[in-house]
DNA sequence: CGCCTGTATTGGCCTGACCAATGGAACGCA
DNA sequence: TGCGTTCCATTGGTCAGGCCAATACAGGCG
């Protein structure tokens, strides 16, 4: 029949599910459009409805597509590109998303952190200093520090979310590969960054806090802009340059 | 019909899903372990069988069971913290990082904005509006406005970090049931709290706007706030007015 | 011209039924 | 006694048909 391996491991609503997503794949219904009723498809495909309906739903699990009652199943995505992914979100942006939302969360540690978590966030500020003499250059302890402050917001969706930043980071060819030059190329230790940071947790201060945490994460910004010198990526720097002046 | 007034407006089957998820969660079938009988769980939940193997359909795709054809529906992994899943962040603080992070989203907005958003904001503004007069509730202006705003960033982390927030608060049947309870004890209309966050970004000012889009999710705290109220979520409460001042 | 109402269409959900695979218990044989 | 075979209750797979509620759109009314 057709080309493609059928797994026909039993379920016909698997089978018909895979049909449908091949049909979105294939362009021939375009994110909007509507698909034929439950009771057409159940008639062109020869199932029934129940049946259509159960593939109907696995889709819509996947987030392929939206079903509005008394109108019919929308496409709302095509299959392929997921975007939990995000490899390609720049690493301009990720940073600056940092640089925004980091700064909230050491604001709202600064009113939350106990001894213990400062005592640890010291520990970490020792670390990376460390960690920069090493030419091998880890970020581990860096990584650490931030996650560190998250976790003292005492807010899972915060901690979470930064997490989930950091490893787009690390997973982002492009990012890894801008934050590698940009270390190598800036040895200048950032130590008195974190230092800035701890010192108004340490004191409690919010404001100061916050204000600390984005200028480490707009130092990174730059560094990030001083690395970003390919002409491949020159109409970037031009657009970052313009936002730059925002957080200084 | 049944008893338990759930008035989950759309599509039983999530309901279920919802439900079994939360089971799962609880540890009440641990990996491995055969989930009851379709006609079963049709009988416990009272619903129809079509509507159970729907539900099981959905844990199906999203890979919490495996389905064996004459024996049943076997848990094959837990929902807990898949990285996209996060079913058990307390709606305080998904609504609190909310209020951070899509304040620092506002303000950015404000500087970035051009008419055309401006025009799609102003559009979903009267929406909301029109979605309020509906007793039945939605609220697909109100995640339209959020996310257009998140848009109006020209940053896709912040913008998939936005979305992602919201999806965990439509996802976590906690969440969902909150809100549900704050949206239908607390009528008062809140498109004056929208309507602020617009009149910020018509006039680019990214302080006003910042504190407009603080002020809406303070609100929406303190309703999740007045509808916390059983002695099960007591503990939860202390903690929430503790931090409530801050964002006052 | 716009609002309003009626009706066809569409999804939501249910009842009841039959088939096929499974798996364990009862059974029979060595 | 032990093991293999058979039988059948259980379970999922699928279908047919039906009724309700929400939606959409056309045609009529003001």
């Amino acid at each position: 029949m057709d080309g493609t391996t059928y797994q026909n491991n039993d379920r016909l609503y698997q089978d018909l599910a895979r049909k449908l997503i091949a049909e979105l794949a294939s362009g021939k219904f375009p994110v909007g459009s509507r698909l034929p009723a439950e009771r057409e498809l159940a008639q062109q495909y020869a199932v029934s409805r129940p049946t259509v309906r159960e593939a109907v739903i696995a889709l819509e699990v996947q987030g392929l597509v939206e079903v509005r009652i008394g109108s019919g199943a929308y496409v709302i995505a095509l299959p392929g590109k997921r975007q939990i992914a995000g490899f390609d979100i720049p690493a301009f942006e990720l940073t600056e998303a940092r640089l925004l939302f980091e700064g909230e969360a050491a604001a709202l540690a600064a009113s939350q952190v106990n001894d213990e978590d400062v005592a640890e966030i010291e520990r970490l500020v020792s670390e990376i200093a460390r960690e920069n003499q090493d030419p091998r250059g880890t970020v581990k302890a860096d990584r650490a520090f931030h996650l560190a402050i998250a976790k003292a917001t005492r807010n899972t969706a915060i901690y979470e979310t930064i997490e989930k930043l950091w490893a787009l980071r690390d997973t982002s060819p492009e990012a890894a590969l801008l934050h590698e030059k940009a270390r190598t190329a800036n040895v200048k230790p950032v130590v008195e960054e974190h230092t800035a940071v701890l010192d108004a947790l340490k004191a409690r201060d919010p404001k100061a806090a916050r204000a600390a945490m984005r200028a480490h994460l707009a130092a990174v910004l730059d560094s990030l802009l001083f690395a970003t010198e390919e002409k491949a990526v020159e109409e970037a720097r031009r657009i970052a340059e313009a936002k730059r002046a925002r957080y200084r």
